[in-house]
DNA sequence: ATGGCAAACGCAGTTTGA
């Protein structure tokens, strides 16, 4: 039995959820994890999710960030936020499906070396790292994906020079990217594609997305364990050059004989 | 060469994103 699972961070599901509608038609993932949902949970818009056959688990917050897992099944072990106590943003949920462990992150962005949310980021990172090593031992096939807001390495970016050792790039994300790997994790996208490049995320400004000008800090990391099942993982570039789309496009991996 | 958009909130313009 083959297992679809995807990441999309949708800037807002208010705005995109026509087109998260239509993409679960046209794709009919068995799973869909959200990052920036920007909706508080009383407005998660349940009744048109399950009218398209997908049961929701959310976590939000007014205005910012916000995470959803969208699934054919309900998941077991539903995990809405940090087991030991939120820190009052909404970027993390994770549930079990037929014993795939799936945790959805929406990283914190960091915005400039200079600014507070750049150490709060780095934070953030290392307390993940520790979730999921405690998560490993439970569940060794895990994929944690989401929007890493981390481009893992220079094939990972439209003009490395241009983008240098800022935010996304800098070395200490870049080391704490491949702290999260060191548990065993593999980027599943650059293991299937060698040097090719290719983009999630291209900016609104600067006709970024038609000089296809972009970065790829949307990742599926698939265990080691679930590794030897991967089948294929895209970026689906079409999302993008969608009606009023995302600023990101969906990531989909497919996995055999889970 | 530079800057260039979109969304939330709320009603003008600021803040945030990446």
């Amino acid at each position: 039995m083959s297992m679809k699972v995807a990441s999309w961070n949708v800037n807002s599901l208010k705005v995109r959820l026509p087109q998260v509608l239509e993409w679960l038609q046209e794709k009919s993932p068995d799973v869909l994890c959200l990052q920036e949902t920007k909706l508080s949970d009383e407005k998660f818009p349940v009744a048109e999710l399950a009218e398209a056959g997908y049961h929701a688990l959310y976590h939000g917050q007014p205005t910012y960030n916000g995470v959803a897992i969208l699934s054919r099944s309900v998941p077991e072990d539903g995990r809405c936020d940090w087991p030991d106590g939120s820190d009052g943003q909404a970027r993390l949920c994770a549930g079990t499906f037929a014993g795939t462990r799936v945790v959805n992150v929406y990283v914190p962005n960091g915005q400039s070396l200079e600014s507070d949310k750049y150490p709060y980021k780095l934070q953030w990172l290392e307390r993940l790292r520790a979730l999921i090593a405690k998560e490993l031992q439970q569940w060794p096939r895990l994929l944690l994906v989401g929007d890493f807001n981390i481009a893992p390495d220079d094939r990972d970016v439209y003009d490395p020079v241009a983008w240098g050792e800022e935010v996304l790039c800098s070395p200490p994300e870049r080391a704490a990217l491949t702290a999260l790997l060191n548990l065993g994790l593999q980027d599943s996208w650059r293991h299937q594609h060698g040097d090719l490049q290719e983009w999630s995320w291209w900016d609104y400004r600067a006709a970024g997305f038609r000089r296809n000008r972009g970065l790829r800090i949307d990742l599926i990391l698939a265990s080691n364990a679930l590794m030897t099942k991967v089948q294929d993982v895209v970026i689906d570039r079409n999302a993008r050059a969608a009606e009023r789309p995302s600023d990101h496009a969906p990531v989909l991996i497919q996995l055999e004989e889970v």
